[in-house]
DNA sequence: AGTTGGACCTGACTGC
DNA sequence: TGCAGTCAGGTCCAAC
Protein backbone atom coordinates (compact mmCIF):
# COMPACT_ATOMS: atom_id res chain seq x y z
CA UNK A 1 0.00 0.00 0.00
CA UNK A 2 2.60 2.50 0.18
CA UNK A 3 3.05 4.11 -3.18
CA UNK A 4 4.35 7.11 -4.52
CA UNK A 5 2.39 9.51 -1.74
CA UNK A 6 3.77 7.30 1.23
CA UNK A 7 7.07 7.07 -0.25
CA UNK A 8 7.65 10.79 -1.04
CA UNK A 9 6.05 11.60 2.73
CA UNK A 10 8.80 9.19 4.27
CA UNK A 11 11.41 10.49 1.81
CA UNK A 12 10.80 14.42 3.12
CA UNK A 13 10.56 13.38 6.62
CA UNK A 14 13.59 10.98 6.45
CA UNK A 15 15.51 14.21 4.84
CA UNK A 16 14.90 16.12 7.67
CA UNK A 17 15.98 13.76 10.53
CA UNK A 18 18.96 11.88 9.01
CA UNK A 19 20.82 13.85 6.29
CA UNK A 20 24.74 14.06 7.18
CA UNK A 21 24.31 11.26 9.48
CA UNK A 22 26.71 8.15 9.46
CA UNK A 23 26.22 4.33 9.07
CA UNK A 24 27.47 2.91 11.96
CA UNK A 25 26.09 -0.79 11.63
CA UNK A 26 23.76 -2.90 10.26
CA UNK A 27 21.87 -5.34 11.19
CA UNK A 28 19.74 -7.97 8.91
CA UNK A 29 17.00 -9.68 11.23
CA UNK A 30 15.30 -11.26 7.83
CA UNK A 31 17.07 -11.75 5.51
CA UNK A 32 14.67 -12.57 2.98
CA UNK A 33 13.89 -8.85 2.99
CA UNK A 34 17.84 -8.17 1.21
CA UNK A 35 17.28 -10.76 -1.61
CA UNK A 36 18.87 -8.82 -4.13
CA UNK A 37 22.31 -9.62 -2.53
CA UNK A 38 23.71 -11.56 0.28
CA UNK A 39 23.11 -8.94 3.33
CA UNK A 40 27.20 -9.34 4.22
CA UNK A 41 27.33 -7.57 0.98
CA UNK A 42 25.11 -4.92 1.66
CA UNK A 43 26.56 -4.34 4.76
CA UNK A 44 29.85 -3.74 3.17
CA UNK A 45 28.59 -1.33 0.75
CA UNK A 46 27.02 0.66 3.44
CA UNK A 47 28.31 0.63 6.65
CA UNK A 48 30.98 3.83 7.10
CA UNK A 49 29.36 6.05 4.87
CA UNK A 50 27.32 9.10 4.76
CA UNK A 51 23.46 9.82 4.28
CA UNK A 52 24.41 12.62 1.78
CA UNK A 53 20.69 12.80 0.12
CA UNK A 54 17.08 11.23 -0.16
CA UNK A 55 15.58 10.99 -2.90
CA UNK A 56 12.32 8.88 -4.41
CA UNK A 57 11.45 7.03 -7.70
CA UNK A 58 7.95 5.46 -8.26
CA UNK A 59 6.81 3.88 -4.97
CA UNK A 60 11.05 3.53 -3.72
CA UNK A 61 13.49 5.64 -1.54
CA UNK A 62 16.59 5.66 -2.51
CA UNK A 63 19.48 6.73 -0.44
CA UNK A 64 22.55 8.40 -1.85
CA UNK A 65 25.81 7.95 0.36
CA UNK A 66 28.71 9.75 -0.15
CA UNK A 67 27.89 11.16 -3.75
CA UNK A 68 31.12 10.88 -5.02
CA UNK A 69 32.50 7.31 -5.53
CA UNK A 70 29.56 6.42 -3.06
CA UNK A 71 26.31 4.07 -3.00
CA UNK A 72 23.16 3.81 -2.92
CA UNK A 73 20.34 2.15 -0.63
CA UNK A 74 17.22 1.12 -2.53
CA UNK A 75 14.10 0.50 -0.07
CA UNK A 76 10.81 -1.14 -1.91
CA UNK A 77 8.30 -0.63 1.05
CA UNK A 78 6.08 -3.77 -0.43
CA UNK A 79 2.70 -3.62 1.25
CA UNK A 80 3.77 -3.06 4.82
CA UNK A 81 7.33 -1.79 4.64
CA UNK A 82 7.58 0.95 6.82
CA UNK A 83 10.82 3.32 7.57
CA UNK A 84 11.47 4.66 10.75
CA UNK A 85 13.78 7.06 12.50
CA UNK A 86 13.92 5.35 16.12
CA UNK A 87 15.71 6.72 19.07
CA UNK A 88 18.66 5.52 20.30
CA UNK A 89 16.89 3.03 22.99
CA UNK A 90 14.05 1.93 20.90
CA UNK A 91 14.48 -2.30 20.41
CA UNK A 92 13.25 -3.75 17.21
CA UNK A 93 9.78 -5.56 17.81
CA UNK A 94 8.89 -8.70 15.71
CA UNK A 95 7.90 -6.71 12.51
CA UNK A 96 11.50 -5.26 12.26
CA UNK A 97 13.52 -6.65 9.30
CA UNK A 98 16.92 -4.65 8.78
CA UNK A 99 18.31 -2.12 11.75
CA UNK A 100 20.53 1.05 10.47
CA UNK A 101 22.62 2.35 13.31
CA UNK A 102 23.22 6.16 13.17
CA UNK A 103 26.68 7.63 14.54
CA UNK A 104 23.99 10.23 16.51
CA UNK A 105 22.87 6.88 18.73
CA UNK A 106 19.80 7.01 16.64
CA UNK A 107 18.54 4.08 14.41
CA UNK A 108 16.69 3.42 11.40
CA UNK A 109 14.09 0.17 11.63
CA UNK A 110 12.98 -1.11 8.44
CA UNK A 111 9.90 -2.82 9.59
CA UNK A 112 7.59 -5.31 7.60
CA UNK A 113 4.99 -7.23 8.65
CA UNK A 114 4.31 -9.19 5.69
CA UNK A 115 7.73 -9.40 4.17
CA UNK A 116 7.03 -8.41 0.45
CA UNK A 117 9.95 -5.40 0.53
CA UNK A 118 13.16 -5.43 0.14
CA UNK A 119 16.30 -3.16 1.00
CA UNK A 120 19.15 -3.78 -1.62
CA UNK A 121 22.63 -1.66 -1.25
CA UNK A 122 24.37 -0.64 -4.63
CA UNK A 123 28.26 0.22 -5.08
CA UNK A 124 27.24 3.01 -7.76
CA UNK A 125 24.90 6.56 -7.75
CA UNK A 126 23.87 6.92 -10.64
CA UNK A 127 20.34 5.63 -10.25
CA UNK A 128 20.26 5.56 -14.01
CA UNK A 129 22.68 2.46 -13.57
CA UNK A 130 20.57 0.35 -11.23
CA UNK A 131 18.70 -1.84 -13.08
CA UNK A 132 15.30 -1.65 -11.45
CA UNK A 133 14.77 1.82 -11.13
CA UNK A 134 16.27 2.47 -14.88
CA UNK A 135 13.50 0.17 -16.09
CA UNK A 136 10.67 2.81 -14.84
CA UNK A 137 8.45 4.86 -16.88
CA UNK A 138 8.17 8.17 -16.36
CA UNK A 139 7.87 10.21 -12.78
CA UNK A 140 3.76 11.16 -12.68
CA UNK A 141 4.63 14.46 -11.45
CA UNK A 142 7.00 15.31 -13.77
CA UNK A 143 6.59 17.04 -16.47
CA UNK A 144 7.37 13.96 -19.00
CA UNK A 145 4.25 12.61 -17.80
CA UNK A 146 2.10 14.34 -20.23
CA UNK A 147 -0.39 13.93 -22.74
CA UNK A 148 2.23 13.81 -25.76
CA UNK A 149 3.32 10.69 -23.86
CA UNK A 150 0.11 9.18 -23.43
CA UNK A 151 -0.26 9.51 -26.95
CA UNK A 152 3.23 7.74 -27.69
CA UNK A 153 2.80 4.90 -25.24
CA UNK A 154 -1.65 3.84 -24.82
CA UNK A 155 -2.47 2.82 -28.71
CA UNK A 156 0.04 -0.39 -28.32
CA UNK A 157 -1.76 -0.99 -24.71
CA UNK A 158 -4.87 -3.09 -25.22
CA UNK A 159 -5.22 -3.54 -21.48
CA UNK A 160 -7.64 -2.29 -19.08
CA UNK A 161 -6.68 1.24 -18.49
CA UNK A 162 -6.55 0.47 -14.54
CA UNK A 163 -3.85 -2.34 -15.07
CA UNK A 164 -1.66 -0.05 -16.99
CA UNK A 165 -1.79 2.44 -14.51
CA UNK A 166 -0.34 0.30 -12.14
CA UNK A 167 2.34 -1.12 -14.22
CA UNK A 168 5.42 0.92 -13.02
CA UNK A 169 7.31 0.59 -16.62
CA UNK A 170 4.33 2.95 -17.48
CA UNK A 171 4.61 5.24 -14.98
CA UNK A 172 5.96 4.84 -11.71
CA UNK A 173 5.12 4.70 -8.42
CA UNK A 174 0.51 3.96 -8.84
CA UNK A 175 -0.57 1.41 -7.14
CA UNK A 176 -4.08 0.06 -5.98
CA UNK A 177 -5.54 2.78 -4.19
CA UNK A 178 -4.06 5.99 -6.21
CA UNK A 179 -5.20 3.94 -9.51
CA UNK A 180 -9.03 4.25 -8.69
CA UNK A 181 -9.21 7.19 -7.21
CA UNK A 182 -7.02 8.69 -10.56
CA UNK A 183 -9.54 7.15 -12.49
CA UNK A 184 -12.60 8.30 -10.77
CA UNK A 185 -11.27 11.70 -10.91
CA UNK A 186 -10.70 11.20 -14.26
CA UNK A 187 -14.39 9.78 -14.93
CA UNK A 188 -12.85 6.55 -17.18
CA UNK A 189 -14.08 3.25 -16.30
CA UNK A 190 -11.60 0.81 -15.29
CA UNK A 191 -12.21 -1.70 -16.96
CA UNK A 192 -11.64 0.64 -20.49
CA UNK A 193 -9.12 -0.71 -23.06
CA UNK A 194 -5.82 1.99 -22.67
CA UNK A 195 -5.80 2.10 -26.15
CA UNK A 196 -9.49 3.63 -26.53
CA UNK A 197 -9.34 6.65 -24.67
CA UNK A 198 -9.94 9.81 -26.78
CA UNK A 199 -7.33 12.88 -26.49
CA UNK A 200 -10.09 15.00 -23.82
CA UNK A 201 -9.62 11.76 -21.94
CA UNK A 202 -6.37 11.39 -21.89
CA UNK A 203 -6.47 15.08 -21.03
CA UNK A 204 -8.21 14.49 -18.30
CA UNK A 205 -6.37 11.40 -16.62
CA UNK A 206 -2.83 13.06 -16.79
CA UNK A 207 -4.54 15.98 -15.17
CA UNK A 208 -6.22 13.57 -12.28
CA UNK A 209 -2.86 11.69 -12.10
CA UNK A 210 -0.90 14.64 -10.82
CA UNK A 211 -3.78 16.60 -8.88
CA UNK A 212 -4.98 13.27 -7.08
CA UNK A 213 -0.73 12.52 -5.88
CA UNK A 214 0.26 16.17 -5.03
CA UNK A 215 -3.20 16.19 -2.63
CA UNK A 216 -2.47 13.03 -0.96
CA UNK A 217 1.53 13.72 -0.51
CA UNK A 218 -0.42 17.07 0.89
CA UNK A 219 -2.31 15.03 3.46
CA UNK A 220 1.00 12.62 4.25
CA UNK A 221 -0.74 9.70 2.16
CA UNK A 222 -3.28 7.02 3.01
CA UNK A 223 -3.49 5.22 6.41
CA UNK A 224 -6.25 2.81 4.84
CA UNK A 225 -8.48 0.48 6.77
CA UNK A 226 -6.31 -2.55 7.46
CA UNK A 227 -2.42 -2.61 7.24
CA UNK A 228 -2.11 0.52 7.98
CA UNK A 229 0.63 2.94 6.70
CA UNK A 230 2.82 4.84 8.52
CA UNK A 231 5.17 7.65 8.01
CA UNK A 232 8.85 7.78 9.62
CA UNK A 233 7.63 9.08 12.41
CA UNK A 234 5.01 6.62 13.02
CA UNK A 235 2.29 8.35 12.28
CA UNK A 236 -0.54 7.77 9.96
CA UNK A 237 -1.73 9.80 7.09
CA UNK A 238 -4.67 12.02 6.58
CA UNK A 239 -5.64 10.87 3.05
CA UNK A 240 -8.30 7.99 3.80
CA UNK A 241 -10.83 10.57 4.87
CA UNK A 242 -10.91 12.00 1.17
CA UNK A 243 -11.18 8.89 -0.49
CA UNK A 244 -13.63 8.47 -3.46
CA UNK A 245 -13.86 4.78 -4.43
CA UNK A 246 -11.10 2.50 -2.69
CA UNK A 247 -12.88 0.34 0.04
CA UNK A 248 -16.33 2.28 -0.44
CA UNK A 249 -18.13 -0.65 -2.17
CA UNK A 250 -21.85 0.09 -1.03
CA UNK A 251 -21.26 3.82 -0.38
CA UNK A 252 -22.61 6.97 -2.17
CA UNK A 253 -20.33 8.09 -4.76
CA UNK A 254 -19.51 11.69 -3.72
CA UNK A 255 -20.36 13.39 -7.15
CA UNK A 256 -23.99 11.47 -8.10
CA UNK A 257 -24.92 9.43 -4.88
CA UNK A 258 -24.88 6.32 -7.36
CA UNK A 259 -23.31 3.26 -4.52
CA UNK A 260 -19.94 2.71 -5.17
CA UNK A 261 -18.79 -0.77 -6.85
CA UNK A 262 -16.21 -2.90 -6.83
CA UNK A 263 -14.97 -5.42 -9.79
CA UNK A 264 -12.30 -7.92 -10.06
CA UNK A 265 -9.40 -6.78 -12.37
CA UNK A 266 -5.92 -8.35 -12.08
CA UNK A 267 -6.63 -10.33 -9.44
CA UNK A 268 -7.60 -7.12 -7.26
CA UNK A 269 -10.55 -5.18 -6.90
CA UNK A 270 -11.34 -2.17 -8.79
CA UNK A 271 -13.81 0.40 -7.31
CA UNK A 272 -15.54 3.01 -9.29
CA UNK A 273 -18.71 4.78 -9.77
CA UNK A 274 -20.96 2.92 -12.29
CA UNK A 275 -22.30 6.31 -13.25
CA UNK A 276 -19.72 8.84 -13.10
CA UNK A 277 -17.33 6.53 -14.52
CA UNK A 278 -17.40 5.50 -18.35
C1' DA B 1 6.59 -6.71 -26.55
C1' DG B 2 2.46 -6.84 -24.07
C1' DT B 3 -0.81 -9.46 -21.20
C1' DT B 4 -2.45 -12.61 -17.78
C1' DG B 5 -2.50 -15.29 -13.74
C1' DG B 6 -0.25 -17.51 -9.95
C1' DA B 7 3.00 -17.35 -6.10
C1' DC B 8 5.05 -15.21 -2.34
C1' DC B 9 3.91 -13.66 2.89
C1' DT B 10 1.50 -12.61 7.45
C1' DG B 11 -2.30 -11.34 10.31
C1' DA B 12 -7.12 -10.30 10.71
C1' DC B 13 -11.36 -11.80 9.92
C1' DT B 14 -15.35 -15.20 8.60
C1' DG B 15 -17.97 -19.21 9.03
C1' DC B 16 -18.89 -23.74 10.42
C1' DT C 1 -13.59 -22.25 21.38
C1' DG C 2 -11.02 -23.99 17.40
C1' DC C 3 -9.53 -24.05 13.12
C1' DA C 4 -9.58 -24.01 8.15
C1' DG C 5 -10.36 -20.87 4.59
C1' DT C 6 -10.24 -16.25 2.60
C1' DC C 7 -8.59 -11.77 1.83
C1' DA C 8 -5.30 -7.93 1.25
C1' DG C 9 -1.63 -6.33 -2.69
C1' DG C 10 3.54 -5.00 -4.76
C1' DT C 11 6.37 -7.46 -7.56
C1' DC C 12 8.34 -11.18 -10.00
C1' DC C 13 7.99 -15.00 -13.05
C1' DA C 14 6.27 -18.17 -16.43
C1' DA C 15 3.43 -18.95 -20.23
C1' DC C 16 0.89 -17.42 -24.09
Amino acid sequence: MPELPEAETIRRQLEHEIIGRRIVSVRVLRASLVRRQAPEELMRTVIGRSIERIGRRGKAVVVTLDAKSGATLVFHLGMTGQILVAPREAEPDRHTRVVFALDDGRQVFFQDQRTFGDVAAYPETDWRKIPDLAAYGPEPLKPAFNVRYLRQTLPRRSAKIQAVLMDQHFVAGIGKIYADEITYAARIHPERAANSLSEQEMRRLVRATKRILRLAIGHGGTSAADEKYVDAYGNYGGFQFLLNTYQRTGEPCRRCGRPIQHLPLQGRRAHFCPRCQR
